[in-house]
DNA sequence: GGTGAAAATCAATCGGC
DNA sequence: GCCGATTGATTTTCACC
């Protein structure tokens, strides 16, 4: 972030806090006219500072909504295998996070369901048309102790 | 997502691909006006279904922060020793995300460093002063391959 | 970076189904 | 109950200083 200055990097951890903060109050949160900060924001996004803007899933009221962490093993790990299984990966909005891991050939990605139940469409509907995979090992959360913060 | 109807998930969905969209264009992506599409989205965050927005980093020159998995199991599964667990982990702001994983004693902690060399200060000040653990393993991203949509 | 005004959007209210 | 229309308030988005 060497273009960046401290209010920039404000805006973006305020964009990380809240991605639907209105312009008007992100501005008066860092402590600039609208203006200048939608000019600032433009130009961090146009930089490609900022990726996009995405909603965190909840697990809704009844709070039976479960987290599936997913190792992968890829059966090559040749660029073209990573690349067709990364290019997959971004299709299922179900898939909330992939890590390329070090030392071995395993992603590893978390999933958010609204039920146990609904793991069954998930792996029929998106894991097992993942391409190149040669091992697929989940894990259930029980309890989410500690939520993400930005 | 019993609670939840086929345009109720689209808007969801909308959001995940991008959480900065107008209200107005949010409706007419998913066929409503502008009115009722602002009631179901407010319902929606009512019910716990969205637990926030964030903005999603992009992959900028800058990118040398370095995300690190770690598997912890306590000595005991005494409640007792959950909950002293529990509340050291929320003490420390480099902890980004802690489950409680079913089938073992194992929580899960992401955490976000600047650097891989601070894994060396987070060792030592956190994780070694943890109570109750019996042992750790820590896996290293190389890559963040999906924070979310783009 | 800030100001101001036009344009666009939001949010509350209303009647109809 | 849910929808769309309306409308006054708020916010965004410019040109300009």
């Amino acid at each position: 972030m060497r273009g960046l200055d401290s209010i920039d990097r404000n805006i973006i951890r305020q964009l990380q806090l809240n991605a639907r903060i209105s312009n008007k109050d992100l501005a008066e949160a860092v402590g600039l006219s609208p203006s200048a900060c939608l000019r600032r924001l433009t130009s961090i996004e146009k930089q490609g500072y900022i990726r996009g803007y995405t909603a965190l899933l909840g697990q809704g009221e009844d709070n039976d909504g479960i987290t599936v962490i997913i190792n992968i093993t890829l059966e090559r790990q040749a660029e073209d295998y990573l690349s067709r299984f990364e290019a997959a990966i971004r299709k299922f909005p179900e898939i909330q996070e992939c890590f390329l891991m070090a030392g071995g050939l395993d992603y590893m990605l978390r999933i958010e369901l609204d039920s146990a139940h609904e793991f069954e469409r998930v792996h029929k509907d998106i894991l097992s048309k993942l391409p190149g995979v040669a091992r697929i090992q989940s894990s259930f959360s029980i309890r989410n102790v500690l939520k993400a913060r930005p």
